[in-house]
DNA sequence: TTCCATTTTGCAACCGGTTGCAAAATGGAA
DNA sequence: TTCCATTTTGCAACCGGTTGCAAAATGGAA
């Protein structure tokens, strides 16, 4: 067993409380006093129970980092830098894998058991309600890579995803492709939807150039390639906006694999821009979304909800641009 | 604030340990109190606190995952795997990402703090003085993917590194390579320098082939892909076992780039099997590292140790096997 | 109905901390 | 040295739970 704030007192001779407030920072302690209890601790290797202290003061510094993107590489990128980031502010990640759960109940239930003091969604797929569930439960929630609303109910940080499917359709335009097409994500993805909307309503001012969509069943490589695999069985399109990164890499295997040449017989624009996007042997042209950008916000909203709970909830979003690398055709 | 014990108490009109006792199983609870109880509780919206009851009962079903390896793919296979299994048994993973970090007396106090029950080191890279030092400290763990050792102080889940090696010199033979080298991860992984001294065994039995060495700088693409280009300034070998996919994924595009073929001109042997190496645009052969095993074996010793913290410690490998893509030529 | 073994319940102390309040200690001014 | 404002300290109650123990309730047998 752990040396406790009594073996500390007891041998340093003092009471709990002038043990208790040495450890807690801007309590009343005079040096001489400081110096015995530490001389004691150090003696017992004493360091205070966070769970013990979190009963009175209300703060465990857990904070919930909540998922369902663990088949996106992206996502290795997205779970270092909180991690990094959270434990750079003394915070601790509670990571919880929904798998494909995607009732917030459970979730909510379990957090808010172990009293974290807020939590993160992170997902580019899951429903604003998801997150506000948890703001509903009074638990204070930020939406990272979440659906921007234009009176959102809780924090949301990420990208205007209808604003990237714009972006890529005149990308398309300008590099002169007059049969063009969406090949998403899972349909019921937000981003999916939002991308999607977004690129039909730029080429809705474009009546002379067709377009057409699908949706693969999850973002990843095999749906990508599954879906690409079928599109490649009639006359494909010119070029492909791909619902993200891992998506594009699986439609490039099929095209690979039937013969044809990116970007001489298919162009491809994926959106992400993950660390693989830029790997030689895949040299995805794509859409950066400010990944680094995006969780450091998040984490500076939710540590600033741990202060002020009823902050009034904002949208922040955050630029993207087009990456050029070697999956569209030149502008000529 | 959330209902506590003692509202539900107060609104079924019991005691506090009625409601806690049916909130407790094995607990000695009527059936008619039972009802009282769960209808107040439902009522108010309570569920206990976990954090509370841990005081008393001394378990938080809190572990500790700890990892340095944020950057190489696979990990998010690892932490899926390893967290959906964790909450099936009812633990909550609390991560701790290393980054460069190789000192485990930061962690093992941060663990401490939060009283986890146990702790799972998943790297490959780590010393097994890292895993030893939580041992020490009281904490039961678990190394996974860790160095196995013949008298091992820690439980290590894992592959036999030194036996892989030799593995895939005996795959480079067979396949008539007689210039072969070995493209190693850092040279200060446990992992590497196994894979490396099992390679170099079994060529040693061999003295007509010619081998040579050199390492990355890490386990990532980059590392593997400025190695490779170094390497192919001078006269390269015929054929690599590169010491991970990630790495060897970064070779081979340093050999696209050089305009020689894979596996015409040079043959390429990885290690892990991350889904990745089997994307057909990368199809990688390479040595399985049967992960979900490890993790699944991982988190039963884990479980394990709750029960029995003393449990003499154990080291379980599993078989690793060559499968056959199109990086290596055929065997003629 | 009475008796007694068994089950259920509540009391009160405890887990490892924090904190308001009053008492004790400190230290500078007169 | 005395006095008093300020700082430091300890007491005791509390955070939200659990649990040993004894008392109360239950229920079957006589």
């Amino acid at each position: 067993m752990p040396p406790t704030l009594k073996d500390v007192a007891e041998r340093a001779g003092v009471s709990r409380a002038a043990v208790s407030r040495t450890f807690t920072d801007g309590a009343s302690v005079s040096l001489k006093m400081r110096r015995k209890v530490e001389k004691a601790a150090t003696e017992l290797g004493y360091s205070p129970n966070a769970l013990a202290s979190s009963l009175t003061t209300g703060r465990t510094k857990l904070i919930g980092l909540v998922s369902n993107n663990f088949h996106n590489p992206i996502f290795l990128e997205v779970f270092d830098l909180f991690t990094r980031g959270l434990q750079e502010r003394g915070l601790r990640p509670l990571l919880v894998n929904l798998s494909d759960e995607t009732d917030p109940a459970n979730s909510i239930r379990m957090l808010r058991q172990y009293s974290v003091d807020g939590v993160v969604v992170a997902s580019s797929t899951l429903p604003p309600g998801f997150a506000k569930a948890f703001r509903d439960a009074g638990v204070p929630v930020v939406h990272s890579f979440g659906r921007y609303a234009s009176s959102p109910e809780v924090h949301v940080v990420g990208i205007d995803n209808a604003e990237c499917g714009r972006m890529a359709a005149r990308e398309l335009i300008r590099r002169g492709y007059r049969d063009v097409a969406f090949l998403g994500g899972p349909e019921s993805a937000t981003s999916t939807q939002d991308r999607f909307r977004g690129f039909m309503e730029e080429l809705a001012q474009h009546p002379e150039i067709s377009v057409r969509h699908s949706f693969a069943e999850a973002y990843s490589f095999n749906a990508g390639r599954k879906e690409m695999l079928a599109l490649l069985k009639h006359k494909p399109a010119e070029a492909y906006f791909c619902g993200d990164d891992v998506l594009s890499i699986g439609a490039l295997s099929a095209i690979a694999d039937s013969g044809l040449k990116v970007p001489g017989d298919i162009g491809i624009i994926g959106l992400n821009d993950m660390e693989m996007a830029g790997w030689e042997n895949i040299n995805l042209t794509t859409i950066r979304q400010p990944i680094s950008q995006i969780i450091a916000s998040s984490i500076e909203l939710i540590v600033s909800m741990l202060e002020n709970p009823d902050r009034y909830p904002e949208a922040r979003l955050f630029p993207c641009k087009v990456i050029e690398r070697g999956t569209l055709r030149p502008v000529d």
